[in-house]
DNA sequence: TTCAATTGAATTGCATACAATTAAATTGCG
DNA sequence: CGCAATTTAATTGTATGCAATTCAATTGAA
C-alpha cells in the first residue's frame, strides 16, 4: 500500500468495524427501549438468560467487560428488579448475579428483538452470518494476543 | 432458528461486531499513547489528514460522531496543539477545523501507527480487507436506513 | 499458624457516545 | 423588509468503557 493510502480513513478496517458497531447499537436502541433495556444491559441480560448465578468476574469474561463497567450497570439492573446481587458465602469476595423472576419473564418478551432489528437492517440472514463468522475469527486472533505476550520466552 | 437459539449471545452479530470494535481499540491504545491521540483522537486526525479546515457537520458526517462527542473532543486536540477552531466568517453559525503545522507534523509519526498495530494482530492483511469491504457493505445497509423510513409513503 | 501474595469487586478519573434541548445565525417565503 | 423555519454548534443528562488504584477476602508458602 502506498505510503499515503495508508492513513485514508476509508482503508482503515478499524474504522469500518467502529462505525458498523456503533450504528448497529442504535438500531437496537428504540427496539430495546420499549424493554427498558440498554444495549449494553440487554446483551447482559443475553449472557444471563443463558446462565446466571455466576460472578462479576465470569460475566466479565463472556461479556468482555470489566468490574469499571459491570458495577454500576448491574446496580441498575437491580434497581430495575431484573437481577440480583448475593455475595457468595463460600468466597466473600465474589458477588453472585441471579436473575429474578421479572428478569426470566422479561426474556419472553426480548425473543421478537433479534428479528425487528434484521428487518430495519436491510441484509439477508447469510450475509450477516458471514460476518459473524468473520468477527468471531477476528477475536479469536487478537483477544488472546496480550496474554500470550505476556508468556513469551526471553 | 429455534427459538432459543436466536437469544443465545454467541448467535449475535451485532455482540461479535461490538466486541470486536473494543478490542480493536485497546490495541491502539498503547501504539497511540505514544504520539499523544486516544482512539477516537486518532481517526479524527485521520479525517483531517486527508482534508482540513472543514466544518463539525462535515467532520461528522465523515466520522459517524456528533457534535455532543466531536466539540469537547476537538476542544481537546486544539489544547494539544493540533488544530485551531475558526468561526466561519462568512457564516458564523459554522465553526472550521483547521490542522496546525505540529497536526500536520504528527502524520509523518503515524504512518507506523496500522503496521504496528497489524503485528499485534495475528492476520493475514487479506483477510483484515476482506473483513472491511463486508463491514462497509453492512454500514451501507444499515446507515441510511432512518432516512430511507422517514420517506416512506403511507 | 502467620503474613505476604493473589484474587475479585468496587472506586476513581478520564474519555467517549448520543438523545434531547438550547441558542445563535442564516434562509426563504410572503 | 419581517419573521418563521431551518441550520449549526454547543450544552445537558445519562450510560458506557477502561486503566489504574483501593480494599477486603482468600490462598499459599515458610
Amino acid at each position: 500500500m502506498e505510503r499515503d493510502e495508508s492513513l485514508k480513513l476509508e482503508n482503515q478496517t478499524c474504522f469500518a468495524i467502529y462505525a458498523c458497531a456503533k450504528e448497529i447499537t442504535k438500531l437496537y436502541h428504540p427496539v430495546l427501549k420499549e424493554l427498558g433495556l440498554t444495549y449494553t444491559q440487554y446483551i447482559t441480560m443475553l449472557a444471563l438468560w443463558e446462565r446466571d448465578r455466576v460472578s462479576v468476574k465470569e460475566l466479565g469474561e463472556r461479556l468482555y467487560l470489566d468490574s469499571g463497567t459491570l458495577t454500576p450497570l448491574l446496580k441498575k439492573l437491580e434497581t430495575q428488579g431484573f437481577v440480583s446481587r448475593i455475595r457468595d458465602r463460600s468466597d466473600e469476595r465474589q458477588l453472585l448475579i441471579e436473575l429474578t423472576d421479572a428478569g426470566r419473564a422479561l426474556k419472553e418478551r426480548a425473543y421478537d428483538v433479534p428479528e425487528k432489528v434484521f428487518c430495519q437492517a436491510g441484509m439477508p440472514a447469510s450475509e450477516l452470518m458471514k460476518v459473524r463468522v468473520q468477527m468471531t475469527e477476528l477475536m479469536r486472533a487478537i483477544h488472546p494476543v496480550a496474554a500470550v505476550a505476556e508468556t513469551t520466552p526471553d
